[in-house]
DNA sequence: TTGAAAGCGATACCAA
DNA sequence: TTGGTATCGCTTTCAA
């Protein structure tokens, strides 16, 4: 059994003080270089790795940042987009030195979460995920006056804050009109939750890219749930029932588009082929494109890349902070979306035979 | 802005020593009910609550544990069902007081890294992701004497150890079984990393079913890999265009599973109708069912569960250490897979014109 | 260039 | 039932 060695237990190993031996192992300049050396070696020997609690303590910086996952409390599920964002995350974070704390909650009471992980000082900075419309959240972390980035926007809050979020509404704008382009009239929109801001703004996209064709958004074709492949079963399967049903799919997340397309086999749909597209998009990016690239791929790597902006975005409003540069404004990055349609999107013209209007 | 308060400045605001407000709020029975009561409605009032860092520095404990979620080098993706794992797991965690702090690391020097948290003492315990077959963590963190299960086995190992596991082997027999039942034939085993100890067991498994059939394995329809949806594709689409292809896919997660799907569609077949039944598992369960079950679900839940499992086991392992019971013996816990098999599977009977022998 | 000592914010032992 | 004080392991100021 190996017993970890301390600072104390080093130092006297040594024959030197405990502050020469931190300095020399913190890269402080008035430290001799034989010194250092000595104790560099010594420590590596002994493997001796400072004690993060003692040195956050003393510190006062637990070089830490806290990450929140809302889980259903109705479904028990966690969107899968978001191993994706923390794994970016999570690189960036390591690169610097910094620890991740993950908190795995129910959406009901995210607001006392964020306020204990605050309080309790056991973070130097958080990801605010999946802000509402009007997200109270962002307020109290202000009022905390701890650093934080939320992972899109929250329209109803007045106050700058630090935000990165993709243009969903253009997004959306376009992947409508790429369908209407294509000769599609009847167009659902399976969206996330309607308290969700995104959600709020990939609906004004679609409005607006049927509005610019004089076509009114039908409310029978537009559904808000939580993202379940099962809501897109049904979803579908209900829509796909009636008397006009849409020939083509907007969905909001990968996960409730394998619902979609259960739903077109079960009703006897050859999905791509006969009958409808579906075009689904993950929480941040947007498909085009021309060739084979496999679709699930590439939402990953723009969630990916997502979370590892808004790492680096925190960490850097912690280094101004710790510089004394608080008044230099919020950061704020809009990722203009890219729309790319993959192979496993199926074909984008529908047959003439199914094509209504 | 709210500052907030830390354990001297409460008690001080109530005319009482640090010794008593400490005592009062963790609930010791030498505080009178009067005090309590004062000293409760006073930190309410204040929201105070403890620093975590000096608190556990104190106490020794960190409340907090952790994982370590492998980032693929070479692709740099993680597998999104550690989502699902983690979920069930910070679940368990939570409602223990506990905190999870999650390491997203190149599968390259883990154990570097798994060394490195358990000698900085930021966490009481730790998981063990994705064992090989002789896996050199198990040993290290053994010697560093730091409580920890293992979510897989490692059949090298010869000590014993805490894990939980599933039945891979007889998972994959009873998939492989269940396809040659049907008359399939030429069934393709799309499996994960070689050196990793789950795809050991299930090429066991697969391999028994064909030999209790009579049926030498043939080495061009195993393929083992990194579980990407690329790798899915390719492997599909080269084992398809053979002179001697394959009428069926068991595949070793649902992420390939879907480059297998396109690669069928890429070669004019249509999945589940006239050539090929795919049956993919996630990392820790298998699939059965008659029904209408969304497999993507099923696999979601199971993994989850697992992670609670899991999670809960750690913990009362800590739970016998802090009381002395350090001889009870290891945990371990095999989990039955349940063939589970979903709509989404397709069909399980191929069209007899393209079932071969 | 080195070291002694005072924090950091809690817990826990020992007296009163 | 309460309070004084040492302690956890490290950083950091101040003196030498």
């Amino acid at each position: 059994m190996i017993s970890c060695m301390n600072l104390k237990q080093l130092s006297e190993k040594l024959g030197l003080s405990q502050t020469t031996v931190s300095r020399a192992l913190n890269g402080y300049p008035e430290v001799s270089e034989a010194t250092r050396h000595k104790v560099r070696k010594a420590a590596e020997a002994h493997s001796y790795r400072p004690n993060t609690r003692a040195k956050s303590l003393a510190t006062g910086r637990s070089m830490t940042i806290a990450h929140v996952v809302p889980v259903s409390s109705k479904h028990e599920m966690v969107n899968p987009i978001f191993a994706d964002f923390i794994a970016g995350a999570g690189e960036e974070y390591s690169r610097a030195g910094y620890d991740l704390l993950l908190s795995v909650v129910a959406d009901s009471d995210h607001e006392r979460v964020y306020r204990d992980i605050a309080t309790r000082q056991v973070v130097d900075g958080l990801i605010v995920q999946a802000p509402t419309l009007t997200d109270t959240r962002i307020p109290m972390l202000q009022d905390l006056d701890i650093p934080f980035v939320v992972h899109g926007r929250s329209s109803g809050i007045i106050g700058a804050y630090n935000w990165l979020d993709v243009n969903n509404r253009r997004a959306f704008e376009r992947a409508t009109g790429l369908l209407l382009d294509l000769g599609h009239r009847r167009i659902a929109l399976l969206n996330g939750l309607a308290t969700m801001d995104f959600a709020h703004r990939r609906n004004d996209g679609y409005t607006r890219a049927l509005l610019e064709r004089g076509i009114a958004a039908d409310p029978e074709l537009i559904a808000h749930d939580e993202m379940t492949e099962n809501y897109g079963f049904e979803v579908a399967r209900r829509m796909l029932s009636t008397s006009n049903p849409p020939t083509a799919f907007v969905v909001s997340s990968i996960i409730p588009a394998i619902g979609v397309r259960r739903a077109i086999n079960k009703a006897g749909l050859v999905f791509g082929r006969d009958v409808s597209i579906v075009i689904h998009d993950d929480d941040l990016s947007y498909f085009r494109n021309t060739g084979d690239v496999p679709l699930f791929t590439a939402v990953r790597s723009s969630v990916r890349e997502a979370g590892q902006r808004c790492a680096a975005m925190l960490l850097e409003i912690i280094r101004r902070r710790e510089e004394g540069l608080r008044n230099e404004g919020p950061m704020q990055t809009l990722m203009e979306a890219e729309l790319t349609i993959g192979q496993s999107t199926g074909p984008l013209i529908p047959s003439a035979a199914k094509l209504r209007s």
